[in-house]
DNA sequence: AACGCGTGGCA
DNA sequence: TTGCCAAGCGT
């Protein structure tokens, strides 16, 4: 079976049926490389979806490197609230002062020079100098992963079948590597799926080994993951007349990583007492424990909270910050830590 | 080389 | 409801 027309079929495939995404340039124009950038960052295992609403806001509020160089990390970090995967941000402000203060404003134009950015592992460096630089690279994301794998029925389990699979999909890089790259994701998004593929209307069908031994369900091969333990805890939202909400910052690193949460008790396998719950507060006060609790689903890990009010009619001595109501929106916070909040004002998670 | 790291949509 | 999954990276 000639494998040399692949490239050619898909890219004929993908000139038709081609997404029209925010970071995006029409065919034939040539990419900002920190638009590229940016948008790679933030679809680093996260939905388009997801994340062409956020790319419109930091694109409308740091225009470029430089502009996002001179932003302060915690403005960063507000505006990634939401996201998901914060040292994301962190790495995407400190790449941006590397590329602005020590290459002159300018990206690295190669795959290799690229990787040495924090937060720009191999997918991401494949993606952005193809795209921008159209550089002929390979950019191995999961969708690519899938297609490759079924196109050549690589049976052997995830993640050991990725170097067989870049080396499949590197040798298939055309001219046009930059829209190679995207037509493997977008194939793999809308026709090549995880589940139900659509290989009736799959412009590789003739060239798919998978398909052809009807096995494209069961590729790639992937081992079950285990199942995510349970933790419990207190939450404490604490606040004053004004409505104003106590937040402290969470460590640098590990978890929600420099973002910002009501005070939490330590988590374990149950919840405290009532009585323990108290004691592990930020300040002795008339905490009331609500009705319900929140929960939250971790990549590897499910958190159950128990969310205690206090209403205060003087701000006491305590570590963190008081933070208005009307500016909640625009704090640090990640999802989580915004349904205890709602939890413990009685809103909508919207109103936060 | 596994594991830690968020979130939301979907079946 | 529950589990699965997504344009991965750092350690």
């Amino acid at each position: 079976m000639p494998a040399t027309r692949i490239p050619a079929k898909l890219l004929a495939w993908y000139d038709v049926h081609r997404r029209v995404l925010p970071w995006r340039v029409p065919a034939g124009r040539r990419a900002d490389p920190y638009r590229v950038w940016l948008s790679e960052i933030m679809l680093q295992q996260t939905t388009v979806q997801a994340v062409a609403a956020y790319y419109r806001k930091f694109l409308a509020r740091w225009p470029d490197v430089k502009a996002l160089a001179a932003a302060k990390e915690d403005d960063v970090l507000a505006a990634w609230a939401g996201l998901g995967y914060y040292a994301r941000a962190r790495n995407l402000h400190a790449a941006a002062r590397i590329v602005a203060r020590e290459l002159g404003g300018r990206f690295p134009a190669t795959a290799e020079g690229l990787r040495t950015l924090p937060g720009i592992g191999g997918y991401t460096a494949g993606a952005i100098s193809a795209i921008a630089y159209d550089e002929k690279q390979a950019a191995m994301d999961a969708n690519a992963e899938r297609v490759i794998a079924r196109l050549y029925a690589v049976t052997t389990p995830m993640p050991k079948a990725k170097p067989e699979l870049h080396a499949h999909a590197q040798a298939l890089v055309p001219l046009r590597a930059g829209d190679f790259a995207q037509a493997l994701m977008d194939l793999g998004s809308a026709i090549c799926t995880p589940k139900n593929p659509a290989c009736r209307n799959c412009p590789l069908k003739a060239d798919c080994l998978a398909a052809r031994r009807g096995i494209q369900e069961q590729v790639p091969v992937k081992v079950p993951r285990m199942a995510r333990p349970l933790k419990r805890g207190a939450a404490f939202v604490a606040r004053d007349r004004t409505g104003a909400v106590l937040l402290v910052k969470r460590p640098d690193k590990g978890l929600l990583a420099s973002m910002l949460q009501p005070p939490l008790g330590p988590w374990g396998e149950k919840f405290p007492s009532v009585r323990a719950a108290l004691a592990q507060a930020p300040f002795a006060a008339k905490w009331k424990k609500r009705i319900g609790l929140v929960r939250h689903g971790f990549t590897h890990f499910e958190l159950e909270m128990e969310v205690y009010v206090a209403d205060v009619a003087k701000r006491p001595q305590t570590k963190g910050k008081w933070i208005a109501m009307a500016k909640l929106g625009d704090a640090a916070l990640p999802t989580v830590m915004r349904k205890v909040i709602a939890q413990g004002l009685s809103l909508d998670k919207s109103g936060v």
